[in-house]
DNA sequence: CCACCGACGTGAGCGTCGTCACAGACCATT
DNA sequence: AATGGTCTGTGACGACGCTCACGTCGGTGG
């Protein structure tokens, strides 16, 4: 599906609603590029105001501390938008951004962006959905790092995976295997203790690595050792 | 200055720019309500969407983890406005918000706020900006607990709390004393941890805790203990 | 004036987990 | 096969900071 819409922007959910007119249009104002793996999208210090839409692939929000430990804020599929703050306020970008695959990006300037917003309510609203939905993601995270120890962390993150691979009530798969690291920037430990916590649910038959895919075998009993802590 | 605007809404900032016979009209919609000292005006598990202006007065908004641990998201002082998550995207409150005063607060129902956003969009652009800044302050409150050890964040903390009262280069005063209990809720640690930093802090000639001020002595000095761990 | 209550200060103990250091597994490329 | 890269698993160690447990201070009120 990503074909019959490639190289368009009416994928893009804070777009749609748009008629195929003013699609067209944006797209011609729009600067295209196609940027292979883990290359910089966005640095954090370049003082760029544009938007961008992510046509195909998929990007990765970060951060970094001056020591170099990356935190991972947000990975983005295709139809979502990033840049969006300093296309509003006019500020430093807060992140950094950086393709995860190959990926085709479109650019859209400050100018016509706030143009776009102020000639339509809907995209507006659409905008400020999404903003919330950030909004409530970050304060979910604020509450983890806040009330959850690191191995729970990693628990719950695989639960938050879970989701979109559901199989039947008490099982999930995750696929493709997620990368340690990956876990471990996204929720803020190292790769040793998410290596550490996922031996351990092996050992109690709680998740099982098999060939590609990460099953998790005890929805219900993974949920409880998460909230036991956030309990207690 | 609170008492000439007293029972207006000419004061809320996202609503500037409204003419006053709107802004009347907005203050007939609105119901209004007086709180005291620490009552709760949105409790995280309610269903309203409506979103709320703070008129007078000072409010919290907080989250509890199940074990009581109180998370301090962010103080908000007149002018500012609170709720528009739910009343933007209908979904349950994604915290509760108590007031830290004797308060005057307005609340607006969903469909007039949707309503107004829909007929202006330079207040939809303000609530936009408004969303931006509170997604700045979210993740870099997350970078904090990523990266920072808990006596440096209540020492990044304190560097925040002395912007708003410099005197000088190097110094500043915080006023009123902050109760360490309420830093510890915004930092994400303990009392006792705050007060071991503030000893320490004390020790080394760096604050100094006054009758009704705590007084910084040394920002730089201050602010390079915090930089060396980001950096390390 | 004394009793009380909230805030502050600080010591002792201990668990969690970040760090360092390897060893083994898997996959690609030549 | 051989080489090299990335990812995984695990042990040992040590420190940071949370918890518990007190004692003190200072204001408020009966």
């Amino acid at each position: 599906m990503s074909d019959s819409e490639a190289s368009s922007l009416s994928g893009i959910r804070i777009l749609e609603g748009l008629d195929p007119g003013e699609i067209a249009a944006l797209e011609k104002a729009c600067t295209w590029r196609r940027y292979a793996d883990h290359e910089q999208i966005i640095d954090r210090q370049s003082d760029s105001t544009d938007i961008f839409f992510v046509v195909e692939g998929r990007v990765r929000v970060v951060n970094y501390s001056l020591s170099g430990k990356e935190i991972t804020l947000e990975d983005l599929t295709e139809g979502s938008h990033f840049g969006e703050l300093s296309a509003l306020d006019g500020q430093p970008r807060s992140a950094s951004v950086m393709s995860l695959d190959n990926c085709l990006i479109a650019a859209l300037s400050q100018d016509r962006f706030l143009q776009m917003l102020k000639g339509s309510s809907e995209i507006s609203f659409r905008v400020l959905r999404s903003l919330a939905g950030i909004i409530r993601n970050s304060t979910d995270r604020i509450m983890d790092l806040s009330t959850l120890a690191a191995n729970n962390r990693v628990q719950a993150d695989l639960l938050r995976q879970a989701r979109s691979g559901l199989i039947g009530e008490n099982q999930a798969e995750i696929r493709p295997i997620p990368v340690h690291g990956d876990i471990a920037s996204r929720v803020s430990t190292t790769r040793e203790t998410v290596a550490r916590v996922l031996s351990d649910l092996a050992r109690q038959n709680i998740v099982e690595r098999k060939k590609n895919v990460l099953l998790i075998k005890d929805l219900a009993q993974l949920r409880e050792m998460v909230e036991e802590v956030r309990g207690e």
